[in-house]
Order: structure tokens, then C-alpha cells, then sequence
DNA sequence: ATTATATATTCCTTGACAGGAATATTCCTT
DNA sequence: AAGGAATATTCCTGTCAAGGAATATATAAT
């Protein structure tokens, strides 16, 4: 653990893998227990429970013991995390074509050749 | 491709390594070409390339030739559509624990559970 | 206590992937 | 045309993670 900064890379790798992701979006709506998870899902238990265990990890999900059930749901907190890091991106999509332009501007000026090549733009 | 619904794990998958995550860090203010990612980063060049043709792939990045340079972007596409995503889960995050008590309380109906705690319900 | 139900863990095998090193390719310069 | 600079690709190797199968653990019911 750590990534006081940044986004952590362990929480998209969690996400990452298809099962485990179908997991998460199952346990959008409510907590459920592991053989509801894999008769859903149709995968074997077994399975679903080392990839509960990934996801607990992370911290994406956590757990309720609940008779001899399981019960997993959700944590907000990576998804906030995953939020907050999206944010640090919207500034560039706006200004994405406008950067591209000014950094060909700058890079060919700044390009440690003298006599630099001419700029190809892209007709509008 | 495909994913016609939902999140593509593709996309994560490609955000999840930790090299590449910091490229496209390095990539949110301006476009960059690969000599520079490798030297910021202090990644050799070749293993570079490779990421950013993952990174490519998963439609994250795009690319501009400029002479010898390859001046690598990123595409707003995959970040808006995690974005969608994540909106998705955004009633579970505020109801979430309104859902677990009451799933609890459903799930007690038919077995009961010692030391659980009481339920309070912001329901009004 | 024994049995049943639900879940977790272990062992094994296989495939994917990341890095290193060397080489190929592309484009510019002279 | 030849050489140089920037980038891409290939081959190799080691590591790690995911699924299958079997088994262990926890809790409940009888």
C-alpha cells in the first residue's frame, strides 16, 4: 500500500480482469453472497472466491459474515479515487487540439536541429 | 473491440501497468514524443514503444509523426467512457449502506444474526 | 457429535506479459 | 547514396496470475 498521490495501478488491475468486473457491476445494486455471485456469473465457486479476495485487496469490496453466507458489496472509496483522477484529466480533453498545435509550434522551434523541417498541419 | 455496453476491461487492463500509467500521467498536459516519455520516465526506449502500442491498441493513445518523431496523445474517448461508468455506481455509493442494512434485514427474516448492529435507516 | 451448507484455500498447470538485448525500419541530413 | 537520429519490432526468458480439481474451514441444523 501507499500511492499517497496518484492513481494506484492495484486498483485497475483488480478491475482489469473480466470476471472480476462483472463481479463489481453484479454488486452494483446490493451486497450478495459468493454462490449467488457464481450461479449469476456462471463461474465455479472456487474461482469467485479467490477473485473476492482480489477485490478485497484492493479495497474494492469488503464483507459481511452473515450465518455460514458471505455477504460482499461495494467500497466507495476506489471508485472516488477513480473519480478524483478523471477530473485531473478533464482540463485536457477540452483543450486537447488547441495543445497539439502549440506544442508543434514549440516543438519544432525547440527541436535541437537548426534549420528545422517544415510543420505539416492538418487542413480544417 | 466490441463492448458495445458496459466498461471495457481492455482499457483498464492497459491503464493497470504501472509504466504505463505514469505515461499517460506524463502524457495529460501535452503531447510527447517517445524519446522524451523514455527519458522522464527512465524507461528504455524500445520497452516505451511497446507501451504505447498497448496503450495504442486500447485506444488510449494516438499518434502524429513529425520527421523522425512520433508525437503520442491521448484520446479523450476511453477516460469519458470510464467516466460513464463510474456514474453508474454513483446511487450505489450514497445508498450503500441504507442497501446493506436493508438487504441485512431481509436476510435476517430467514436467518437470525447475533451482535448485528442496529439499524438505522436516513429514510426519513 | 454428525451431517449439511456455504465459503476459503491449496496445489498444479498453462498462458500472457513485461523487461533485456539486438536488430529492423523510417525519415532526415549532407 | 550514405550516415545518423528516432522509433519500432523481434526473440528470448522469467514471472505471475487465472482456471481446474481437490480439500480445508466455518456455521447451522438435527
Amino acid at each position: 500500500m501507499g500511492y499517497i498521490r496518484g492513481m494506484d495501478p492495484a486498483t485497475l488491475a483488480a478491475l482489469a480482469e473480466p470476471n472480476r468486473l462483472k463481479i463489481v457491476e453484479f454488486l452494483r445494486d446490493k451486497p450478495r453472497p459468493v454462490g449467488e455471485i457464481a450461479a449469476r456469473l456462471r463461474i465455479r465457486q472456487p474461482q469467485v472466491s479467490k477473485h473476492l479476495r482480489v477485490l478485497a485487496e484492493a479495497g474494492i469490496v469488503d464483507m459481511r459474515p452473515a450465518a455460514q453466507q458471505r455477504l460482499y458489496y461495494l467500497q466507495p472509496k476506489p471508485f472516488q479515487e477513480l473519480d478524483r483522477w478523471l477530473d485531473t484529466f478533464r482540463p485536457t480533453w477540452e483543450a486537447r487540439l488547441d495543445t497539439l498545435e502549440a506544442f508543434l509550434q514549440e516543438m519544432q522551434g525547440k527541436a535541437k536541429k537548426p534549420g528545422s523541417p517544415e510543420v505539416r498541419r492538418s487542413k480544417t
